[in-house]
DNA sequence: TGTACATCAGTGAACGCGCGTTCACTGATGTAC
DNA sequence: TGTACATCAGTGAACGCGCGTTCACTGATGTAC
């Protein structure tokens, strides 16, 4: 029945899921061979051709999904942040949902920064970005909640918002690193920890972004 | 005239010595062969087995050799912060030696979270965590320079003190993995940037401390 | 609707290669007397 | 100091294995008329 354009996406689908089921704690991207994922989507080593042109190619394609992903619930968690000054409880509850539904997605963007080629990992720079860029304008949002504020931001402002913006996707993801791999009842402690330290960074942005705007 | 043992030190010397040399942005150390190691350091492929039992017991012995050359380092940081509150500079800027200079040392501590044995990331786990402690420690002598006064620190100090350390390390070990890959220009940069993502966490756990020890 | 031909996802055999590990060895260094 | 023996770091041949990639193929799906 299947259309052959349909039956073709379907085994690149099932060459993508192999790939992220084949990734552990212990399995890294770049050590997962060409046979071992055809193998777990159970075509020939010879079909993998058909859909890349090698395992670097998988790859970007896997990080580009892994990024779709996280960029997709972080839309969802925007709009639940709305409300209040709620924002990192939201942020991190999402991301906390995210690692837990989406491991080997997280995984990726994560730790493959070594150990493939520079096209792979300009892949995993863009889509960590995207992250920080969003949360960048989370934070002008909440902290000048009126649209014609945003034009009055100072360069300094600006500054400070990006500088607070990486540490906090820093400490995020940080974080995720370690939920990755420990049973569930550890995690809340760890997430607890990561608030804190997320509410750190905004107080002393903050505060030393009024020091400098005198 | 060398010992037969003085020989064998040499050996082994030369192995670790060609594992650290192969790391690289694109080399990951379980990428590492055995043959490649031993290749590189100039011996037969089974003259491997009278220094390691095998690649996973060579990487422990560097992960401890790259954490001991991270902590001698900071001891001599240590020395020069007694000076004034010039902690965050003096630590960056120590910790931006140490990068310079030991490249694939530090390389080997950020990048090996996963993909390899569990006894490997435990090694990895326990030397970072040697760094958070060292930290800590610096932390409450600065913010209380007399001896008695340590004793005084309430349990709240305590925590807050341990989230900060270890959000700094989180953010030097974040700047680390970034200007292990980029020229020597543009680390000043995100030196700076560090600076600045440092005292906003000294600033924001200062202002939380007092809040919560009313 | 039926026929003849084109397309192309998936295949199985075959290749040469580098790998980790074993084994029995060599020969210089170390030790006992 | 000299001799006989023990130790042991380093070796070269050999093994079986999984790898990435090529090639000519098959046969179902798609297309033109």
């Amino acid at each position: 029945m299947a259309s052959r354009s349909e039956q073709k996406q379907k085994t690149r689908r099932a060459l993508l899921d192999a790939a992220f089921g084949l990734l552990s704690v212990e399995r890294v991207f770049s050590s997962l061979s060409l046979r071992e994922v055809t193998r777990a989507a159970g075509i020939a080593p010879t079909s993998f051709y058909r859909h890349f042109d090698d395992m670097n190619d998988l790859g970007i394609a896997l990080v580009e999904e892994a990024g779709l992903s996280l960029r997709q619930l972080l839309r969802k968690a925007r709009s639940r942040i709305v409300d209040q000054g709620t924002a990192i409880d939201v942020s991190v509850d999402t991301f906390m949902e995210y690692i837990i539904s989406h491991p080997n997605h997280f995984r990726l963007l994560l730790r493959e920064h070594s150990g493939n080629a520079q096209e792979f990992r300009a892949a995993i720079k863009l889509e960590v970005n995207y992250f920080v860029t969003e949360l960048e304008q989370d934070l002008v949002l909440r902290a000048h909640p009126s649209e014609k504020a945003e034009k009055e931001l100072t360069a300094t402002d600006k500054e400070f918002t990006n500088l607070l913006a990486e540490s906090m996707v820093v400490i995020v993801f940080h974080l995720g690193g370690i939920c990755l791999d420990i049973p569930k009842k550890e995690r809340l402690f760890h997430a607890d920890r990561a608030r804190q330290q997320l509410r750190m960074l905004l107080i002393g942005a903050n505060m030393l972004k009024k020091a400098k705007n005198k």
